[in-house]
This record gives C-alpha cells, structure tokens and sequence, in this order.
DNA sequence: ACCTTGACATTGG
DNA sequence: GCCAATGCCAAGG
C-alpha cells in the first residue's frame, strides 16, 4: 500500500474513479469483494485494479476501502499487520463482526439493487 | 455437507 | 522485471 495523494492531482488509471465510486456505495455494516466491486464498476475481472485504486483513493473522498475484502471474506492483509488491525477495527467499529482475519459474507456481505446503483452511479 | 486454512497461478500497475 | 489490498482450489476438520 502507498500513501494516498492529498487531492491535488494524479487521478491515476482513468477507472479508478468509477472503482471509488462503487465503494462509496457500500452501506456502513456491509462488505464487498474486490471482485464484486469490480464487476459493479463494469471492470469484471479486474479485482486486482480494485485493489490498486482503493489504495490510491484521495482521502477526501472518504473511500470506505476497508469495507472491500478477497471473495471467500478474508482479509487481504497478512494477518497480525498492522493495515489488518486497522481494517479489521473499522469494520468492528460498525458492528462488522471479525474473526480470524475474516468477516461471514453469509451475514454482511452487500448485495445492491442492480437497478438502483447503476441511476446512482450515473448522475 | 459445510467451513477453514494454506498455497499458488495469474494479472496488471 | 518485480511484486502484490485476488481468486481459487485442495486438504483437513
């Protein structure tokens, strides 16, 4: 991971604004997966972009990257590092219950109205 | 059957 | 060419 930019320039890949986006859409006490947002942002198969742009999200936009974990729920940090600790106690702080590294997404994984977030996303 | 954990092939900045 | 903010799958419980 690398330092955000403040939000002077530097709006990186041309699609990083859509991926920001999406995530912004994911209600407090709710997950997502890298693929899932990507698939969302019309990127399927770029969960790794999704990865990439939420690190370089300004901090401005308030980005809620940790609300975004690997498909099966777990954490994509090493377990115990200290990006972990600090996602993990994000999610915890609203209500997103954390064990092992890991959320259920049986019980809080996002699952958008299609309909209503593409009117969203569009403006 | 269902859930966890560990490993790794692939992708893309 | 390097490296990782993934997804997937196999093994074990």
């Amino acid at each position: 991971m690398q330092e955000n930019n403040q939000n002077t320039k530097n709006t990186g890949h041309p699609s990083y604004a859509r991926i920001w986006q999406t995530t912004l859409q994911i209600p407090s006490g709710k997950v997502a997966s890298y693929g899932q947002i990507a698939d969302l942002s019309g990127l399927p198969g770029r969960a790794r972009m999704v990865g990439k742009a939420l690190g370089y999200a300004p901090k401005a936009l308030q980005v809620p990257w940790y609300r975004v974990l690997r498909s099966d729920g777990r954490i994509a940090f090493s377990p115990g590092s200290e990006h972990a600790l600090l996602q993990t106690g994000l999610l915890q702080e609203e209500n997103v219950v954390v064990l092992n590294n890991r959320v259920k997404l049986k019980m809080f994984q996002w699952q958008p109205d299609l309909a209503e977030l593409l009117f969203k996303l569009q403006h």
